[in-house]
RNA sequence: GGGCCUGUAGCUCAGUUGGUCAGAGCGCCGCGCUUACACCGCGGAGGUCGCCGGUUCGAGACCGGCCGGGCCCA
């Protein structure tokens, strides 16, 4: 190393105060009310775009409680952050909360007894019937109807409550958050990005709303989304049931007989040869007595049951495609209650169909489908008896009860769903956008190549963000649906339910020539998808966008690339023509010793906040930075424990070497290592720090903190115990100033701490912090990342496996003590060492030091080549 | 049924483009109060790398098949 100028200047050498006893208690509380005064981790907005990293954190949602899968995945966020920040990036990293929703919509009822009603008028200074009845159910017909307005104060009251613990949590867990830059989804804020950009998306044909048959959830009573979905095993029955062809019966096979009279044609695959006769005629109706078509569509499966089925609108979305494709009639008998229609339908004529359509209407799917079958085993419509089977339904992921397919009027995003272009260009932003790990890429093409509609945006609850317009009446006081009224944009946030659109007056909402408020809500994922703008100040603060947009880092599960990864990059494609943020990271799940998902239940057994108080936290970050991006990982207390060790070796060893300096300075400049030995342990840090540099912009964090975590257990184990007795200058004479060799020692100690502790400190931010702060100035986290470069200068041309070789030879000393079952402080008088050619060298280099270490009088090396290691011929043992 | 991930010591996992790669930690066994650390240190035992084929001079690592586990989509 010729050019100096590359070579930075040597820190000046810092006095020490380490403090007698060394402890990890408390250093949580601690570090965080510092770094909170001292503004560690705030954000410098003057930083231009290239000097950023920012991360669209993935806000939490409130009204669940945290669990250790929490502690897990923003551990790993934390840890990029904290890398980045040392890089000597601006780190953006905010935090949100998702409090928007139907988990809080619940939560809310319960807790206050209150149920929303968005017909009734706000009240001012509002009072809730009850406070705090946690974890009791209030029925709903004691809950307390409110506006939907005083309905969201509620929720807002709560959630803020919740937040706060939720922040405590993260303080304690050392989450490197700039906390001034938080949101909520549905604060003010929140709720005007997503209506701006809602209307945005309706303004350029983006947004449309169509009266279509959808998934619906009975319990809930909302729409519910193709990403909201979740197929389950439900158990059911194969009912074969007559039709009646002029030639004879034709067989079908339902599960779902009770949809008999919503029938609208019989379905077989075109190549199915026992049909064929059949396509183009009609057949009737059993029971209900409707002619209904057999037609051919080749979704129908002939493997499946008779291969014949029938399709009704609508008992699943196979029947949806079939009427839709088919071109056929609607016949539906379901409500949105789910239950049969209380009148009965027109298509429904004869008198003995009508007869029993009355007896089922009203009832639910369940009691109408007893007595259906009941009538078809009386008028021997049925064949044989219905066969039990497990077939797939699909529940809402929140849900409970199958959902039902019912028509109704809703709003849509384009999505790709129905349109090729537009389908292709999202799967190029997924092609474009850096997952970690890269396959989890596939599940993003997967979705999106298996979309089969638009995105299903309104939903019909009242805790969310309002759909932004209004509708027109007419004369007759009927909605037009085709005539939205639009809000200014500077209006944002609205709430149609309360706010008047512009040229009307509150007297003519619901008159005829008046006016109404969309009634409905956004999805929440509506909301989310703009995180990256909510949280970056798209409308509010387009100076701060502009810095931190389009982001670097996406943090997040696996099991929500199809909605909240999905939906972003959605809405950032529309929106802003780029993607939202240039890399993704996935996080594996916990599962609990048994390899199961750890269930939320479980996971509430051990409270985050319990975990990080029990084994610290830097123990739990150990733990959970150990797993890698996408892989899932066991809950391990065990590894806790290690990662507590770790953090306590790091305080003592750090105390140890620091120690040898006294109350004087410790010394840094790398012109003082002269020792072969010191000068291969600094070679094989730079060779970690290299290599953990290059595994943490790789996303490779795991791989980062076993470099640095394993040279560190050498550094302890071999090299401080052969180093000990130089450092401390035991060849100098009481009051003589320190040897070159012994200042050797003593400036590579410093240096590799100085090292080891910025390669530590983004795992383990606590004890490096403290360490740090014994003898540096400043906070760990705003140094700079470590290079190789003042390591390399002190090295020069050293051979790193010198450390490994004289290692090796103190371990084959070690070795004999042991077996002789004698302390390791015992003297080894004279000792035939035998070491293989290759190592000889390097034990050679050190030798005075494992003379040293292993209290050896006289030492003496030959070579043997059939060795693999050192190993001790003869010793003589003192007498103890 | 399709896609993706996964199967390495009792446990949790590393093994980068095929060539000392059969590893680490925990646990286990034995030893040691050594002035950084007993929340410690030292030493030791433990595996036919899921199974069967194939490619290769050489395969946990690449290919094919099978078996087992997980997730997603039908």
């Amino acid at each position: 190393m010729t050019e100096t100028d590359a070579v930075p200047p040597p820190p000046s050498p810092t006095s020490s105060r380490v403090p007698d006893k060394v402890s990890l208690d408390g250093l949580e509380n601690r570090w965080d009310a510092a770094w909170s005064a001292q503004g560690t981790y705030d954000f410098d907005r003057s930083a231009v775009r290239a000097d950023v990293y920012s991360i669209d954190t993935p806000p939490p949602t409130v009204s669940g409680s945290l669990h250790v899968g929490h502690v897990f995945s923003y551990t790993h966020t934390d840890v990029v952050a904290r890398y980045w920040r040392m890089r000597g990036k601006a780190v953006f990293y905010p935090m949100g909360w998702d409090d928007n929703g139907l988990p809080t919509e619940r939560r809310v009822q319960n807790y206050y007894g209150v149920r929303c009603d968005p017909s009734l008028p706000y009240v001012e200074g509002y009072q809730p019937p009850l406070e705090g009845a946690e974890g009791k159910s209030v029925k709903a017909a004691d809950q307390q109807p409110i506006s939907r307005k005083n309905f969201v104060e509620l929720c807002e009251r709560l959630t803020a409550e919740d937040e706060k613990q939720f922040e405590a949590l993260w303080r304690h867990l050392g989450l490197s958050v700039d906390w001034r830059h938080h949101y909520q989804t549905i604060g003010r804020s929140a709720q005007a990005t997503a209506q701006t950009a809602f209307l945005r998306n309706l303004a350029r044909d983006e947004a449309y709303q169509a009266e279509a048959p959808g998934l619906w959830d009975v319990t809930f009573q909302t729409a519910v989304a193709q990403a909201e979905l979740e197929a389950r095993d439900y158990p059911g029955h194969f009912h074969k049931v007559a039709f009646h062809a002029p030639e004879g019966p034709v067989f079908i096979e339902t599960t779902r007989p009770e949809l008999l009279p919503a029938c609208v044609a019989l379905i077989a695959h075109p190549d199915d040869a026992r049909y064929q006769h059949l396509f183009g005629t009609t057949v009737r109706s059993p029971l209900f007595d409707v002619e209904v078509p057999v037609l051919a569509h080749p979704a129908a499966e002939p493997d499946k049951g008779a291969g014949i089925a029938m399709c009704c609108t609508f008992g699943d979305l196979t029947d949806v495609q079939w009427w839709r494709e088919l071109q056929l009639p609607t016949r539906s008998v379901l409500t949105r209650d789910g239950r049969i229609t209380r009148d009965v339908p027109e298509w429904i004529a004869s008198a003995p169909a009508v007869e029993l359509f009355e007896a089922i209407a009203g009832k639910t799917t369940f009691s109408a489908r007893t007595a259906v079958v009941d009538a078809l085993r009386a008028s021997g419509d049925l064949d044989g008896e219905p066969v039990a089977t497990q077939r797939k339904a699909n529940f809402f992921e929140k849900g409970d009860k199958p959902l039902e397919i019912v028509t109704s009027r809703q709003w849509y995003i384009r999505n790709g769903g129905r349109d090729v272009e537009l389908n292709a260009a999202l799967l190029g932003r997924g092609a474009e956008l850096a997952f970690h790990p890269e396959f989890m890429q596939v599940r993003y093409e997967n979705w999106v190549g298996g979309l089969n509609g638009d995105w299903l945006v309104s939903r019909q609850r009242f805790f969310g963000v309002p759909i932004p317009v209004w509708y027109p009446l007419d004369a007759d006081g009927e909605p037009r649906w085709d005539a939205p009224i639009v809000p200014d944009e500077a209006s944002l946030p609205v709430d149609p339910s309360a706010d008047v659109p512009a040229g009307y007056t509150a007297d003519q909402r619901g008159r005829a020539g008046g006016f109404i408020g969309d009634p409905d809500i956004m999805d929440t994922w509506a909301t989310s998808s703009l995180t990256p703008q909510i949280a970056g100040g798209w409308l509010t603060d387009p100076d701060l966008f502009a810095r931190v947009f389009p982001m670097d880092l996406r943090p997040q599960g696996q099991d929500i690339i199809r909605t909240w990864l999905f939906s972003t990059v959605v809405r950032s494609h529309l929106e802003h023509g780029s993607l939202p943020w240039s890399d993704a990271a996935i996080s594996g799940w916990i599962l609990d010793p048994d390899r199961k998902k750890m269930s939320k239940s479980k996971g509430n057994v051990v409270t985050p906040m319990g975990l990080l108080e029990e084994h610290g936290s830097d123990a739990v970050r150990y733990w959970a930075a150990s797993a890698r991006l996408g892989t899932d990982a066991a809950f391990e207390v065990g590894q806790m424990k290690i990662g507590r060790r770790l953090a306590i070796k790091v305080l003592n060893a750090s105390k140890f070497a620091l120690s040898f300096a006294g109350d004087g300075e410790v010394p840094l400049d790398p012109s003082l290592v002269t020792e072969p030995l010191d000068k291969a342990m600094l070679a094989g840090l730079a060779d970690v720090a290299e290599k953990a540099t290059a595994a943490l912009e790789g996303y490779d964090h795991t791989r980062a903190l076993e470099l640095t975590e394993t040279f560190f257990w050498t550094f302890c184990d071999d090299y401080l115990e052969l180093v000990k007795d130089r450092a401390y200058g035991a060849d100098a004479a009481e009051g003589t100033p320190a040897s070159p060799a012994t200042l050797s020692a003593r400036t590579s100690l410093g240096l590799a701490l100085d090292t080891l502790l910025r390669l530590f400190a983004p795992v383990i931010p606590f004890a490096t912090e403290e360490v740090w702060s014994w003898w540096r100035e400043g906070s760990i986290h705003r140094a700079p990342w470590p290079v190789a470069t003042p390591l390399r200068t002190a090295a020069e041309d050293a051979d790193p496996s010198v450390l490994r070789a004289a290692g090796s030879a103190l371990a084959a000393l070690r070795k004999v003590k042991s077996e002789a079952k004698v302390s390791q402080r015992t003297v080894l008088t004279e000792v035939e060492l035998a070491v293989p050619t290759g190592d000889l060298v390097g034990v050679r280099l050190a030798y005075d030091d494992l003379r040293s270490a292993g209290r050896v009088t006289e030492l003496n090396l030959v070579a043997d080549d059939a060795l693999e290691a050192p190993a001790v011929r003869t010793a003589e043992l003192a007498a103890s």
